[in-house]
DNA sequence: CAGTGGTCTAGACCACATC
DNA sequence: ATGTGGTCTAGACCACTGG
């Protein structure tokens, strides 16, 4: 297989694409284990290592989980254990590694503004989904999260339906829409808790606040959820790790 | 090679540990080029395929750059241009990738108190520097970093030489003291300004401001600097990608 | 036991940088 | 032209899982 020197894309790459295609059309559901990588090779008329350079470099992207012995799984949200910190960057202070609670404080319809137009790539005025939650550690507020999704994703979203989801947000997404996050993009900022804010995380008015705005993308790096996060860091951090 | 599956420990793991080895001991000094593939498969007697996987997975850790063409070379911090900031994750809120201005505000050697010589994982007591800097966008300051590092790591540390160097915090004690530092962690808390945090970044007390704390590593997992930086998120944010 | 992914090898050829 | 890392192949064998 010759190409150009301009147009020089490796076959892996490429059976890569496909992959993702494969994926991004749920030829195989969240969970669900992908052919093996000699079916795949004769699928896409390579050798069984270029089958899996494409694979790794999924993989590596959190899109495929592979397992020796048992074969490559499609990435899901609702069964990531230890791996779901991998969108939650809040800890608590003593190391203890608990899930916070969610209790769901408010959904309504409204339009996107322009900024949250821009970051979500719709139109101004489209319609949204805002949903405010609290995070709780032990009954203590810890985070207060405001959600604005594109509603044309979210088709049939209600208040019922999200409290009584019992995992992960983006398990929820998952199952119920469709949707699967990929990564996200974080900004933080450090603001001083408003009056509504100080109620819901019961905080004085004016405490220091961590403020996390994300942006996370699907398939195609498409934008598909602004989040705005207010966390008060007295028993909790952010985590991050350089590398 | 036959192993007992208790003790199985792939080919490719062990040449890459004699690498690693290799570089800790400072065989390659950081910026130069190691041996070619075929050299070094000669020298630990595998194939090239095997030493590939072992430097492509040190490659993946940032201790190694593999440039096509050139060669494989250490990785240093004297020269990453982009890439430096893979350990400064301030950006300005408008997007404008700058390099804030460094000015050293103290430099004193103290004893290391009880949480720092665990972070540090040296004895309660034992000599460190602590060294005061403000960085500063456009002459206006944004971050407050106090940074400790154990006196015996970095010896024949003085301010001039600090205020001299013209490169970058890491660059500084890779040149100058031999100490690489491959990865961090970072935990961060919002909190507000005090008295002389306040009056060197000037901005009014109690202002709400960003605290990083920061534990970083050089090889085998050996932490050699800690950092505690307060940030202003006025005209700044702090970055991060969700992976 | 069969089937999966993981390792290792040997060899051919390609893209890239330099001389 | 030469040498570097990057891709691709084919085949052998190993480690892990589950029936």
């Amino acid at each position: 297989m010759k190409t150009l020197s301009a147009t020089f894309r490796p076959l892996y790459r490429q059976v890569r694409s496909m992959i993702e295609r494969a994926l991004e059309d749920g030829e195989w559901a969240p969970g669900e284990a992908i052919p093996s990588e000699i079916e795949l090779a004769s699928r896409f008329d390579v050798s069984q290592g270029t089958v899996r350079k494409a694979v790794q470099s999924l993989a590596a992207e959190n899109l495929l989980v592979r397992r020796q012995g048992k074969g490559t799984f499609v990435a899901t949200h609702t069964e990531e254990k230890a791996s779901n910190f991998r969108f939650l960057r809040i800890r608590r202070n003593d190391g203890r590694a608990e899930y916070p609670k969610s209790r769901l404080v408010g959904l309504r319809r409204a339009r996107a503004s322009a900024e949250a137009a821009r970051l979500l790539a719709v139109r101004t005025g489209d319609p949204v989904f805002v949903l405010r939650r609290v995070l709780e550690y032990g009954g203590v507020p810890a985070v207060l999260d405001e959600i604005t999704l594109p509603a044309a994703l979210f088709r049939g979203m209600t208040r019922e339906r999200c409290a009584a989801y019992p995992g992960s947000m983006y398990g929820f997404f998952e199952t119920e829409f469709g949707v699967r996050m990929l990564r996200a993009d974080e900004r933080l900022h450090a603001i001083a808790a408003d009056a509504e804010s100080a109620r819901l995380l019961q905080v004085p008015v004016g405490t220091p606040l961590l403020a996390v705005e994300r942006v996370a993308y699907t398939y195609g790096e498409r934008p598909v959820e602004l989040r705005r996060g207010l966390c008060t860091t007295r028993r909790e951090h952010y985590w991050n790790a350089l590398t």
